[in-house]
DNA sequence: TTGTATGCGTTATCAG
DNA sequence: CTGATAACGCATACAA
């Protein structure tokens, strides 16, 4: 079933169908007729040959680290959620947290395959920058402030900097932290820059020596807030760079009849799904994941239209989640 | 950039490329000489155009009914494993718990859109097999057995057995029961059948006032907790039919100090990601859901390459992993 | 407003 | 083994 059998039935041009089908340059008259027909036989034009003729696929390329996430499978649901009701579709590409892999989707995507790409890195290396740089369509980042393309980031500073406030505001004094290495940026960097900060412009000393990192899993809050309970002057609070970690926290203090939040407050950062459910519920903050989804579906899309627009940084707020670990 | 701007600078034809790039049949001579232009210009066939006229899009659409949820991110982490290492891309499309959308993905994807789909639906109703009959390219489901596709599932009758039996190997005898209702055949249907057949196989009396039903959620498994024990006769352990109901359980005992499992076993099944980390640890089972991914995808691999090949049923086991809470 | 003719970049056919 | 050439199904410039 083509253009030219409905044009045929309905007594008029492909051209017409053709026409009836995009601008819709066509009089009352034979747009009826045309529209009985297409309902008669359901036709549906074939996509392949309209992307060959306008050089677009209609598909958005979305490449990731892994799929099994809290944070990332928000993300998707919004991107998707969006562009449902914009005719486009999604393209996955699970790098399964291996960069060769992104940079080798980062390039086959570039041959007339999708419209455009986000990108969901854990870093953006010189490598990246130079491919993107190269491919002839956008691409934007989510979770990531990137100089040289559009993306949307979280208020990784100024959540941890409220996070401390609210701490601080319950009458805790001696906060520990638990964090992560500074060669993740958000996570290393800022978040704890927002502690420190937070700490010093409320004329509380910070002590390097209540901050200890590890990796992004649950053991490092367990090994590391055993470390920080035996120490000579216990921290009455626990700042948590990630929910992850901070469920390692609490597995520790329940396991060992540290009460919480009465000998020792808890929170993390994240308002990953497990933190409403364990005993007790845990403090912490919402980044908005999904609405980054929805935001970084509409900034491709835009860019798409109008490639020339300039690069944008979105930065999304964040909310304090608090529950009864503090 | 153009199969014919190559076959110029090689002094080929076009066809000569082409085979190059597809059967091979050609001389070494002009092989030769074709890579050295494609290597130097970097020249990439136009996929839009090879599917105009192959027919085929070296795509797979992937229908899910949410993307944030445990098991249906494993799924899609195998499936993507998978169909990496053969040259297919995965197109998702997420319905978003919308039944309509189901649907209408169904029929998008049939004009030439994909080469085969994977469905992942919660439940496939006579509309479904009405489209599905009447689509062009091969369909398989996954996460429920289907008896006029292709399906892979999992073993919920097994999975229960397997689980009331440890119940019972432990000493337990009065078991309680928090499932779904019925219309869910895989998890409202089939695990309690396990529970009670293991009960009876046991000479144990199945007592239907113990079986209660409630959705999908926490607040299932945390109210319904709640009534089983207030009962004059208490149970002394909860099958809870999934994980997710299990953490509600666990949260009214912890919350009443109901000291699981020296007062009340809570065992759930599905093995999410939170089972390990709440207090206690979840006992409960693993359906391989990632491997259900990967075989789905080389199911539908299959039925793209023999569409004649024969409906099959593939039933994935599970293991039992025993953890503190029972 | 309408129809005709052309080309998008490939692959497949067929005669050499 | 090779090279013209005809589709594939559509969108659009152009002429009417």
């Amino acid at each position: 079933m083509t253009i030219a059998d409905i044009a045929k039935m309905a007594g008029v041009s492909p051209a017409a169908v053709s026409r009836y089908l995009n601008d819709g340059y066509i009089s009352d008259e034979k747009r009826e007729k045309i529209r009985a027909v297409i309902e008669k036989t359901g036709y549906v034009p074939s996509r392949q040959a309209q992307q060959l003729r306008t050089k677009r696929t209609k598909l958005i390329g979305v490449i990731i680290p892994k799929i099994d996430s809290y944070s990332i499978s928000c993300i998707i649901a919004g991107i998707s959620e969006q562009l449902n009701g914009e005719d486009y579709q999604i393209l996955l590409a699970n790098t399964d947290n291996d960069y060769n892999n992104e940079l080798k989707f980062l390039r086959t995507f570039n041959q007339d395959f999708v419209d455009g790409i986000i990108l969901i890195a854990t870093t953006v290396t010189g490598e990246h920058r130079k491919i993107i740089k190269s491919l002839k369509i956008p691409v934007i980042a989510i979770g990531q402030k990137v100089d040289f393309i559009s993306s949307i980031y979280h208020d990784d500073y100024g959540a941890a900097y409220a996070m401390t406030e609210r701490l601080l505001s319950k009458g805790y004094k001696k906060l520990g932290y638990i964090g992560v290495p500074d060669w993740d940026i958000a996570v290393g960097v800022d978040r704890l820059r927002g502690f420190r900060d937070c700490l010093e412009d409320h004329g509380i000393p910070f002590e390097q020596d209540k901050v200890l990192t590890g990796m992004f899993n649950m053991d490092n809050g367990y090994d590391n807030c055993k470390k920080l309970m035996s120490m000579k002057k216990r921290p009455d609070a626990i700042f948590c760079a990630t929910d992850t970690i901070a469920l390692g926290a609490v597995h520790y203090l329940n396991e060992h009849g540290i009460k919480i939040p009465d000998k020792v407050a808890v929170c993390g950062l994240g308002n990953g799904k497990t933190a409403g459910v364990i005993d007790p519920p845990l403090t912490t903050a919402d980044y908005f994941y999904k609405e980054s989804g929805v935001e970084g579906a509409k900034m491709i899309l835009e860019k798409i239209e109008n490639p020339k627009s300039p690069v944008l940084s979105l930065m999304l707020g964040f909310e304090i989640i608090e529950r009864r670990s503090i």
